[in-house]
RNA sequence: UGGGGUGUCGCCAAGCGGUAAGGCACUGGAUUUUGAUUCCAGCAUACCUAGGUUCGAAUCCUAGCACCCCAGCCA
């Protein structure tokens, strides 16, 4: 069963079809994902990464990974090696084409000293409140800075004497000489290097106490690599021209186009950076791959498949307008992917004790099942029934309506693979609470209905004998609300969900359980697709991550009061 | 009250002057030893609003309205 989507049609993709038969580029195509090392990829990043390496591969063209890393204070090297795990994890491969920004540092202070030769750039000694004072607001103009008209002979100097150390951070900065006046702030001289001693940069070390700025060293990395569309998120879209002044005030023989599109928001999830960082931090979750998170690593540890997360990105789609997703779509997508690949498994969560008393004590049959409804290709195996199994507490009830299918006090149910059962009798500790059934199984019943009666429930059970004791982490939405991220004035961290996370550990699977390794997903049929945690695995139980339930049709019936 | 964007079904999203794709969600129904899957059917006389142009407009024009982004020596 497949689930390909024609190719995806978008405006990128237009306007590359445009650019292609336009010959604009040579028909060449050539784009990149640039994350900055600053923290662990997310959701919001796949949508860019399945954009840029899918465009690649959709025009057979190429995507490179470039680090940029301009910015050392906050950029660290457990990051980029995080970020190329994930990204080779969601299916992409960028060849030996692996750069950093700060591979261009030397050509970039080249192209700043063209600039200043040419008039464009000077030092400025403001500091960053003068700095700030000057620019003006939004609708009234900057003045210039009283360093604007040094001759070309100081400002270059000056430049090179940032660069040999010779001024403390902060007390000069390198400038863009465009217009204070802009209506666009961006282009009020913005600064092009800042000075930054002490720092060893995770790629250059102790090399450099300058470093330029994203607007600056964007768009000429993207030109020396040749990259044709530069595609980013709308918060961008300001910098275009920004992008575009650059280039053209240097000598360089290549123009990429930056096209922007909207980022990914999804309902119940933070995306920043800062934010998940904070999450991480203050101990609200348990790592940046704790499997609530948003992150790939995160999604990787609850058992998100690459696929599904391409699915999603694909279903999504690109557009510039701002979009909130439901998480129900992502979690489609896991589904359709897990339902067609995940072998079945019975395992019950809450565990009620069963016997089967015309069943001998001792007696163990061994029947075969299959691993999968439609997939015989999966195979079978083979699932022991013995005197005393366990049923899910809640698929007893002493009474209920006829709309409940599940085993009543007296009435009969299937065991699931095997045969139908009857409750004897019901058994009650002091309390009042259900401890103990007493059934007996129609032995007529294994493959066949039973005589003259009709049984609609189908129920699953995991032999005592053979049971492997589990641990289940049951996951739901890390916050409450929808957006967090902007929540009438309260702050995202108060609207955790405090059951974000259950865990079950009197949970029991069915003995071949016993062989699941880490990163194993499973549908536990009735209850939903789960997977073999690689962290927490301990050697008395197997701990396991529930990805996502299932589609639960009765669930919405006893919430509409039936 | 500067500049840049965006507004099509509950959520995404096609459409680019010829009479509203698709997916998710939802609602019926069929099959089912997972209340799963699968299948079949339904789901915008309507495209932010108001005018206008046109035989014909979501698509063009005008005027509004709403929302998002920008005043880091962050990216």
């Amino acid at each position: 069963m497949s689930h390909q989507t024609e190719a995806p049609s978008n405006f990128i993709h237009k306007i590359i079809e445009a650019d292609i038969a336009s010959g604009k580029h040579g028909g060449r195509v050539a784009t990149r994902f640039p994350p900055e090392p600053n923290g662990y990829l997310h959701i919001g990043h796949a949508k860019s990464i399945c954009l840029n390496f899918g465009l690649a591969v959709d025009f057979n063209g190429r995507c490179n990974l470039r680090f940029d890393d301009t910015n050392p204070h906050k950029e660290n090297i457990e990051y980029v090696e995080a970020i190329q795990q994930d990204v080779r994890w969601l299916g992409f491969d960028w060849d030996d084409r692996l750069y950093y920004a700060s591979d261009y540092f030397e050509q970039l202070y080249l192209y700043a000293v063209e600039l200043i030769n040419k008039g464009r750039a000077y030092v400025c000694d403001l500091d960053a409140e003068q700095v700030r004072d000057y620019r003006g607001t939004l609708t009234e103009p900057g003045r210039n800075s009283p360093y604007r008209e040094r001759s070309v002979a100081e400002n270059l100097e000056l430049f090179a004497r940032m660069r040999a150390g010779e001024f403390p951070d902060g007390a000069k900065v390198l400038r863009a000489k465009i217009d204070m006046a802009s209506p666009n702030m961006n282009l009020r001289d913005p600064a092009l290097y800042r000075i930054r001693h002490g720092v060893i940069h995770h790629q250059t070390g102790e090399a450099w106490c300058i470093y330029p700025l994203y607007d600056y060293t964007h768009p000429i990395s993207d030109a020396l690599e040749g990259i044709t569309h530069s595609i980013c998120t709308l918060e961008f879209e300001d910098h275009r021209p920004l992008y575009d002044w650059v280039l053209d005030h240097i000598t360089i023989d290549c123009h990429p186009q930056q096209i922007e599109f909207s980022r990914l928001n999804l309902e119940h999830t933070v995306v920043s950076k800062r934010k998940l960082t904070q999450l991480v931090d203050d101990g609200h979750v348990e790592g940046w791959d704790d499997p609530r998170m948003p992150t790939l690593a995160g999604l990787r540890r609850r058992g998100y498949t690459p696929a599904a997360i391409r699915t999603f990105c694909e279903r999504i789609g690109v557009s510039r307008a701002d979009s909130l997703v439901e998480m129900a779509l992502l979690e489609n997508c896991i589904r359709e992917d897990l339902n067609d690949i995940a072998p079945r498994r019975m395992a019950v969560l809450k565990p009620l004790k069963v016997v089967i008393e015309n069943l001998a004590e001792g007696q163990v049959e061994e029947l075969e099942v299959p691993n999968h409804p439609q997939q015989p290709a999966l195979g079978t195996r083979r699932v022991p029934l013995s005197r005393v199994i366990y049923i899910d507490q809640d698929d007893f009830r002493e009474e209920a309506s006829k709309k409940f299918k599940r085993l009543v006090a007296g009435g009969e149910v299937r065991l699931r693979f095997a045969y139908v059962i009857r409750c004897d009798q019901v058994i009650k500790d002091a309390q009042g609470n259900v401890i103990e059934l007493r059934c007996s199984y129609d032995p007529a019943t294994l493959g066949a209905d039973p005589a003259g009666r009709k049984v609609k429930g189908v129920i699953h059970w995991v032999s005592a004998a053979h049971a492997v004791p589990l641990e289940v982490r049951l996951y739901d939405r890390l916050f409450t609300h929808k957006t967090p991220d902007n929540a009438g004035g309260r702050d995202y961290r108060e609207l955790l969900n405090p059951e974000s996370l259950r865990t079950l550990t009197q949970a029991v699977g069915e003995r071949s359980l016993a062989q699941a390794r880490a990163g194993d997903r499973f549908q536990f049929e009735r209850e939903g697709y789960f997977c073999l945690d690689g962290v927490l695995a301990a050697k008395d139980r197997q701990v396991f991550n529930r990805i996502v339930t299932l589609r639960d049709s009765w669930a919405k019936i006893e919430e509409q009061g039936g």
